[in-house]
DNA sequence: AACCATAAACTGTGATCACAGATCAAACAT
DNA sequence: ATGTTTGATCTGTGATCACAGTTTATGGTT
């Protein structure tokens, strides 16, 4: 159950920024599972690197809740009840609503190229016999976030990254559990009445459909069961 | 320019957290200035630890960029620029407005209480002939706080505690500016038909009424002048 | 008096060691 | 065979040292 064969040799700016960078790929992309227990010398250790940037990295995903430290000293990847994701579906559909209408009324032709480009490579995953469920997690996360990146607001893009990484580890459910690929076709009407209102510049048609693809996606996560009931004691 | 006097000695579950928490009152309640340099060592000296603590809970606050850490070396409390105020005075009245009208449907006898205790409190200082600035910008906090608590929304919470970190610095001109009063006679009526809203259980008055607290402010703060006028080179 | 070179004193970053609490395993006792 | 205790090993936390940059102060030169 470990994940450190999955990190890679590092060499940036600052450590801590790189086994940060590397971590939040991990849970933004779901390869890391919720309970997964986590080790401060075990990563470095993997990474080849002393605890002290791990720590760092570490406290700073602890500060956006994407990593969770117990009182008994123990580090792990958080749990989420049905109520924290909805409320956290509510919370998207709202900010990432206004970036999708915003987006819709000022984005560049460049941002339009990108989004087009995107949404192509996901319907072109779908039309393989056997979709890359992975593969297909990233193109849904990269889609959005060129919709939203044509709102040129940094502030919304950091806050909505953060809602994304703490959701990103129950996603892994998404990828391995059986109707998936029913789940991922419903996506695939949705993001294509995303992408027809933002190139039509319809900001009300835009923000609905994104809040359609939320919503659905939603329901999907809570009908497979996989979310606790109660809170995380940690709150 | 030194603020490790405001600070107090201290003693509770992990001395990183304690840290933490100490520096987001500072910074939440606008007693540290935009563009202000803090040195790890000297508040690391000025609490009586040793620097590690200082470190993470530093390491936390530059994560929701309520601190800056430049190539330089240097770290300091961010500027802001006039469309990063607009963009966070966008998202603060999506966010919050939400909250409000969460709260005016689903709050509890005891948070009306709060509500309208906090109220009061903001009232009766401002009929002083001398009212106290400082004291202003913190029973005004608490009186919106007091309102989102009311949504039961722990998420929401937290995104809306990292927008107003990063605001909190700003509000150090507000405090201490000339036409503080007349601004806070306004924040007055806005905040009576805030509460009278949420009393009534009105959900889109009191959202439209914070809404139109926060623009009222937020005008205000432009209208000083106390913003740089271009991005800071950090992004 | 003005300018530049040099050194002393700072900055955050990373590694290492020490420590207390938690966890788990083996061995003892019943 | 089962239950309990004890010790080895793991956990994150805090302190200290070493380092490479940056800034600031100093002293000498023109």
């Amino acid at each position: 159950m470990t994940v450190t064969k999955l990190l890679t040799p590092l060499k940036r700016q600052t450590l801590s920024a790189d086994v940060y960078e590397q971590f939040k790929e991990l849970l933004i992309s779901g390869r890391m599972m919720p309970g997964e227990q986590i080790s401060l010398r075990g990563m470095a250790e993997g990474l080849g690197v002393s605890v002290m940037p791990v720590r760092e990295a570490v406290q700073r995903l602890t500060a956006e809740q994407a990593l969770e430290l117990t009182p008994n000293r123990s580090l792990r990847v958080p749990q989420m009840s049905v109520s924290q994701f909805r409320e956290i579906t509510s919370i998207r559909k709202n900010l990432e609503g206004l970036a999708a209408a915003t987006a819709a009324q000022s984005l560049s032709d460049e941002d339009t190229q990108k989004i087009v480009m995107w949404h192509e490579s996901f319907v072109r995953e779908m039309k393989n016999e056997t979709p890359d469920g992975a593969r297909l997690i990233s193109l849904n996360k990269e889609l959005h976030f060129a919709i939203y990146r044509g709102a040129k607001m940094p502030v919304m893009m950091q806050l909505i990254e953060s809602l994304w990484l703490r959701i990103g580890p129950i996603l892994n459910y998404d990828m391995r559990s059986g109707p998936v690929r029913v789940n991922q076709r419903t996506a695939l009407t949705h993001h294509a009445s995303m992408v027809e209102s933002i190139l039509k510049k319809d900001v009300e048609g835009a923000r609905q459909a994104l809040e359609a693809d939320i919503q659905s996606a939603s329901d999907f996560i809570i009908s497979v069961g996989v979310l606790v009931s109660a809170d995380a004691p940690g709150g």
